[in-house]
DNA sequence: CCGATGTCAGTGAGACTGAAATCT
DNA sequence: CAGATTTCAGTCCCACTGACATCG
C-alpha cells in the first residue's frame, strides 16, 4: 500500500467520523434550543434570509401543512415570526427573532472562536485546498443525490417474497 | 478584508453548503433503500461491525424499545438479522445481510469511483491537510457537543411567559 | 374564475416510558 | 435471586394527504 493509498484511507475514515460528529453536534444544539431536528433545519435555512412558508417548506423538504405546524412550534417558542408581505398579501415572510439569534450566538461563540483560531494554523493555500475539496464534495453529492433519486430501480427481489414488492419507494419516508 | 479573511469566509460558506448536501444525499440514499433516516443511521453503524441491540441503541441515540422496533423493520426489509451470541445467550448480534451490502455497493459505486478519481488531483501533502482538518473538526465538534449538553442553561426568559419554563430539555426530541 | 398561498382535520409512522419476560 | 438483555403496551410527537379559505 502506497503512502497515498494510506492517506486516502485515513481521509475516508476521517470524513466518515466527521459526518457522524456533525450529527451528534446538531442534536446537542437542537436539544439545547428545545427544538427537534426538523425545526433546527428551518432555523438554519432562515439564518441566510427570510423565506415564505412555501419556500421554507421546499428547502426543508416538508409539505406545506407540516411546515405550518413546524412554524407554529417555532413561533410558540418565540424563535420565529410571520410578517405579512406588503406586496402580496396572501403570503408572509418568516423571520427569526433576536431572541433566537442571541441564543444561537451564545451556543456557537466558544465553538466558533476555537474554530477560527484553528484556521490560523493553516496557510492561505491550504485553506484554498479545503475550499476546493468542500465545493467539489458538495457539487458531487448534490449531483449523485439526483442520480439516486431518479435512477429507476433494477428489479430487486425481496428477501421476503410474501411482501408486496413496491414499484415506487415504500413507506414514503 | 485580507486574502486570508476572504478565503476563510469562502471556506465557512463551503462547509455550510457541504453539510446541507450531505443531508440531501443521505435522504436520497434512505429513500432508495426504503428506509427512514434512523434506520439508515443504524445501517451505517453496522457497516463497521456487528453490534448487540443495546450497543446499537446507544450509538444511534435510541431507547432500547425504539431500537427493537427499528430492528424489526430492518429485518422485515431483509437488510439485517439477529444472530445469537454464542458466549452470552441472552444477547444477540445484529448483522447486515449480503442483500443490503449489495444494494449499498450499487448505490455508492458511481459516487465512490468519482470521489476516488477526484482525490488523484490532490497531492499527498494536500490530502494530509484534509485529514488534519477533518480530524480536528471531528474532535472539536464532539467536545463542544458535550459542552452544549452539559452546560447549565442560563436563566432564559421565554418570549411567552405563560409557557411552562422547563428545567430540562422540553419535548425530548 | 383560476392559480397561488397558507391552514385545518384526520391518519399513520416512529420514538419514548415503564412493565414484563428470558437468560446468566 | 440479582443483574443484564430484549420485548411488549400505551402514549405522544410529527409528517403526510386532502379539503378548505383567502388573496391577486
Amino acid at each position: 500500500m502506497s503512502d497515498r493509498e494510506i492517506t486516502v484511507a485515513r481521509l475516508s475514515a476521517a470524513i466518515r467520523r466527521y459526518q457522524r460528529e456533525i450529527d451528534v453536534f446538531d442534536q446537542a444544539v437542537a436539544e439545547r434550543l428545545g427544538l427537534n431536528r426538523t425545526d433546527l433545519r428551518c432555523v438554519d435555512l432562515l439564518l441566510d434570509r427570510p423565506l415564505s412558508l412555501t419556500e421554507l417548506a421546499e428547502h426543508a423538504g416538508l409539505s406545506q401543512s407540516a411546515m405550518t405546524t413546524a412554524l407554529d412550534r417555532l413561533e410558540r417558542a418565540g424563535y420565529a415570526c410571520r410578517t405579512r408581505d406588503t406586496n402580496d398579501r396572501r403570503r408572509f415572510l418568516v423571520q427569526l427573532t433576536p431572541e433566537l439569534l442571541t441564543r444561537v450566538a451564545e451556543i456557537f461563540k466558544p465553538f466558533a472562536a476555537e474554530a477560527t483560531a484553528e484556521l490560523d494554523r493553516y496557510s492561505v493555500s491550504e485553506l484554498e485546498t479545503l475550499v476546493r475539496f468542500f465545493a467539489d464534495g458538495s457539487e458531487r453529492r448534490a449531483r449523485h443525490a439526483r442520480r439516486i433519486r431518479t435512477t429507476p430501480k433494477v428489479r430487486q427481489q425481496s428477501a421476503h417474497p410474501d411482501d408486496v414488492p413496491p414499484t415506487t419507494a415504500p413507506s414514503g419516508s
